[in-house]
DNA sequence: AATAAATTTTAGACTTGTCTAAAAAACATT
DNA sequence: AATGTTTTTTAGACAAGTCTAAAATTTATT
């Protein structure tokens, strides 16, 4: 059994080892926890006690198959719970993260397997991340930064890479929503936003925006 | 901001005035919360700086306004929880309690609003036990122990007195459910145990039982 | 009222998880 | 290869919450 810091700790490393696939950093992941890279050096030897991450002093870490079935499990969990906030209890894709943060810790099997089954079995999170099976196994989409997309290319908007409520308020107020379909008609060189058509509506996106934005190619 | 500890604390004292109105030793939460009086006495300490308790060295504890308050918030959450366990998700009434344990220390105002409407403004969980409104308003039934009716009288079953799932299961396997009409048709002296009719069928009930099942009487 | 018994509090220690400051190792640069 | 810079680890401290053992207080009993 795993504490919430542990467990805080292991799922953060997973979504770090997604992104680079080299060994983690002891400083990556205080950046990642907003916590100190002397605490995550003490934290890291337990774990490496528990068998859940392999460790060598100076070297970074990388989890084991355990660690990495413990890992998917929390967010399994996670992206179920933020499900049902939005689809059950009427929260919007800004609000359901903090609230996920605290139900992904709570310890029962039969709740999550009846919580999925409550929900229909979803396979996509309200931000569209994909939601890991019993096992473990993710089902990852194909899909593109709105910002690799050239000039005349289209697609339909399918994730976020930032889930801050901040930046999900400012896809609410421009009408950016999963599902939509965004074509790219411009590229400015010099600050490489973008012009999008969105709802037959002409939208001026910002490089920072497009870095964020997943989009299925069409 | 509560932490969990303290929010068992405060739930804990608030389940004991229930039954004392007296002020509340230290053993009685020691044994309530399966823990030592000295740690009681720690945790006491820092809920009086906190203003949620009244307490005077050696002479017990009782909750402030702030500190009812604060429990009743809890208890209406675990309750609310509880009945979202059974009516949702198919759990048993023998199964929730550990899981609202866990569930009821969850923070979000919204959550447990929308909760509340999602399973329809419930006022008594799966146990019977009422669930108090947003301001802390409890709602409590007319209900006497099956163990104080004279024989002949009847009534339906309302609650129970004990949450542990063996009682639960007991109460299964005998077909004794929250509902059902019981009659008690004789008492016997010596060991205070109970015939009763449920369902047009005859039981016997020890004293134990009695006194651990609420009847509303008919 | 004095003594015994039970309850409650204090003192000191331990665990988990965090921090700061300093030391050690790795990396980068000339 | 030597030096400086960054990263990582260690050492020591702290807060929350718990424990055991001992001291203080209250309650019960003679």
């Amino acid at each position: 059994m795993f504490s919430q810091a542990e467990e805080n700790y292991l799922k953060a490393i997973y979504h770090l080892e997604s992104d680079s696939k080299e060994g983690i950093s002891t400083n990556a992941i205080a950046k990642s926890l907003a916590t100190k890279a002397s605490s995550v050096s003490d934290m890291i030897k337990k774990l490496s006690d528990k068998e859940v991450v392999l460790y060598k002093k100076y070297k970074g870490v990388t989890l084991t198959e355990l660690g990495e079935k413990t890992a998917t499990n929390i967010v399994r969990k996670h992206r179920l719970w933020e499900v049902f906030l939005v689809e059950k209890l009427n929260f919007s894709w800004d609000e359901v993260h903090d609230v996920a943060e605290q139900l992904e810790h709570i310890k029962s099997q039969k709740l999550i397997n009846q919580l999925d089954a409550l929900l229909g079995f979803p396979t996509h999170d309200p931000h569209g991340d994909p939601i890991p099976d019993k096992d473990g196994f993710v089902n990852a989409i194909d899909k593109s930064l709105l910002s690799t997309l050239n000039v005349d290319e289209a697609g339909v908007c399918v994730g976020v890479n930032d889930s801050s409520s901040d930046f999900l308020q400012f896809l609410d107020k421009k009408g950016i929503t999963l599902g939509k379909r965004i074509k790219v008609t411009e590229k400015e060189d010099f600050d490489d936003s973008l012009s999008i058509l969105i709802d037959d509506k002409k939208l001026s996106i910002s490089n920072k925006i497009a870095n964020n934005l997943y989009i299925k190619k069409s």
